[in-house]
DNA sequence: TTCCCAATGTTAGTGACTAACATTGGGAAC
DNA sequence: GTTCCCAATGTTAGTCACTAACATTGGGAA
């Protein structure tokens, strides 16, 4: 932490005002409203693990894929640490209780969205992190073979 | 940990020696095995979510349902503590690796197996959080429950 | 010019966890 | 029965992320 503040050129204690944690810094997700959004406007005739994948297809299509390697050997590291893969759920539950929250708000039994919203995600992470070990697959492509697995189209 | 270790008669660092983190006292799951040979025996023929879920479900049958409320205490203190719901993603994480190297043992591409074991940990766990909270619902309807928004057969 | 307040700094902690070394007790080898 | 051993436990003195309680400063509004 020291070494970490002084090369910000702050103080340790202003250091923490800013991220909660050391590990706080590897994560900055500003997606969380962008998905939860995607999955609301879907249609609600499918079920909420469908709605949720579709949703999150939608808001993935709006990001840009990332270019050079450095997003991959980020993810890298936080896919090789246990203690990082801990504060990437953590950093994941935002999103997951907004997206729960706009099933819920749809009429969707809170169990059953918050079982949709957390499928959903670990499926997420779990395609990013493969991703990251390997060296030719793209993310795109990963997601995209996660979401299939969710909803049972690929196989 | 003064105290935990002085209520165990043991001193801290004999306490650290049995337990890897003071949270790790909370997690002692026996059932990883159990869980994956369950996946195993599931047909080939269902794509691996379906089989994952399916495993889970036969592993479930084969357990008691917990008795009194003890259990429901101690899972709502760890579903309302961010900290400790990171150490159970953790405790997991063994049951997860293990679902997902019996998918790829039998030809399911190891990002689909990966992507199958983690939505289906995460949305039991998901249910058994939710289960912590109510005082009224049973653990096996909302395992049900959970495996039923996994498969998409419930709604 | 004065005042304010928000951001930053300083100091002195707390608490989980670790490294290095000392102690002990009971079972195996003789 | 004695000796030896070694595995489990204890002791001490740390490290490191993080926090609480203050002090300081600087720039913008009144």
């Amino acid at each position: 932490m020291a070494e970490i503040a002084a090369a910000a050129g702050v103080s340790e204690m202003t250091f923490f005002r800013h991220f909660a944690t050391k590990h706080g810094l590897l994560f900055d997700d500003p997606y969380d409203d962008a998905i939860a959004g995607a999955v609301a406007v879907q249609p609600q005739g499918l079920d909420p693990l469908r709605r949720a994948a579709a949703g999150l297809r939608a808001a993935w299509a709006q990001v840009p894929e990332p270019e050079g390697d450095v997003v991959r050997r980020r993810v890298r590291v936080v896919a090789s640490t246990p203690s990082l893969r801990g504060e990437m759920v953590r950093a994941n539950a935002e999103t997951e209780r907004l997206v729960a929250e706009r099933l819920i708000a749809d009429g969707v039994k809170p169990l059953r969205a918050k079982v949709a919203a957390a499928a959903l995600l670990a499926a997420v992470t779990a395609a990013l992190f493969e991703w990251s070990l390997s060296d030719d697959v793209g993310l795109g492509d990963a997601i995209e073979d996660a979401l299939g697995t969710l909803e049972g189209t690929h196989g």
